[in-house]
DNA sequence: CTATCTGTTCTGAC
DNA sequence: TGTCAGAACAGATA
């Protein structure tokens, strides 16, 4: 499920690899999927790929943006031209080979597979898949001009992981304590799970690292915002940060079919708390199990004992 | 075989 | 306006 951190090192994988590459050509296999015509952008360069909570942007030069949501199981894998070269020769090697019933996993873990959507072919032969097995992704194309005005972009809350620069050299972020309380202020009754992953609050926030944060925090996820004392909400400001920053840092979660740009697993779930850990004993050792209870249709783990 | 669970976001009912 | 159930979809698991 790629949430901030996923998508993050998502963006950074294909920021090396094709930013200044020219699209030559593009395959849609999927219309619900990908909602543009394929022409709209064959022959645009990619001028660089940007980040807003959960949604991936990439600028081209023919003043388009395509935005990109991968949902649940969507991934964006990119091959060198060499690997496509070592595909084609595999394949024709391959062909007397008979293939039938149910797609082996070695028919998901080669390109394309059942579940590309689209791909890009890119100037320097190496080429970008984009696959999603429950369909819920999509591909858009907008003006760039007017990106922050679309649907999916203006209403997204605050980056909690975007830091300046001010005119003294201090660093800065506007993910403070201040606006937390302040949004917090107009919906006192919602449970601090829901409120932290609210993507009008908190951009890009998603089941993972919610449940991890409040575990940080010493938080019971049931928690209404307004019970929330001025330090349990620097707590809570702090441990959002924490927990994306360590989501980046080991390439993100693979809990189920998340890959990077390179289509290798991220490391994050090996050091996760609470996530999937039900019935498995806290880590802080405090004797307690891990419980697993529903918030807002959502499974969500925490230890009963160190979160009050 | 069927039923249930998974989790992001949108839609519609209250 | 806020809250909540259900839908979109496909596959793994019981």
């Amino acid at each position: 499920m790629p949430e901030l951190p996923e998508v993050e090192t998502i963006r950074r994988g294909l920021s090396r690899v094709i930013v200044g590459r020219k699209v030559v050509r593009f395959e849609t296999k999927d219309e619900k999927v990908v909602r543009f015509e394929p022409k709209a952008i064959e022959g645009a360069s990619i001028l660089s790929v940007q980040r807003r909570a959960k949604i991936l942007i990439i600028n081209l030069s023919n003043y388009k943006s395509m935005l990109i949501h991968l949902k649940m199981t969507g991934q964006l894998i990119w091959e060198s031209s060499d690997d496509v070269k070592e595909y084609c020769l595999k394949k024709n090697k391959s062909k007397t080979r008979v293939m039938g019933g149910h797609p082996s996993s070695e028919m998901i873990s080669t390109l394309p597979n059942i579940h590309t959507r689209a791909i890009f072919y890119l100037d320097d032969d190496s080429v970008l898949f984009f696959n999603d097995l429950r369909r819920f992704a999509y591909m858009k194309l907008y003006d760039t001009v007017e990106l922050e005005e679309t649907s999916e972009l203006k209403k997204i809350g605050i980056e909690p992981i975007k830091f300046e620069v001010d005119s003294l050299g201090e660093i800065t972020s506007d993910f403070t304590v201040d606006y937390l309380i302040r949004r917090a202020a107009r919906i006192p009754n919602r449970k601090i799970k829901q409120f932290i992953t609210d993507q009008e609050i908190i951009a890009g926030v998603g089941n993972i690292y919610v449940d991890e944060a409040l575990f940080y925090s010493g938080i019971n996820p049931t928690r209404p915002v307004s019970s929330l004392s001025l330090t349990e909400w620097e707590k809570v400001r702090q441990s959002i940060v924490k927990a994306l920053s360590l989501g980046i840092k080991f390439g993100g979660s693979s809990e189920d079919t998340y890959v990077d740009a390179f289509g290798k697993q991220g490391k994050m779930n090996e050091y996760v708390m609470v996530y999937r850990r039900t019935g498995l004993p806290c880590l802080n050792n405090c004797g307690g199990v891990i419980e697993r209870i529903v918030l807002g249709g959502r499974g969500t783990h925490y230890c009963p004992n160190c979160q009050k």
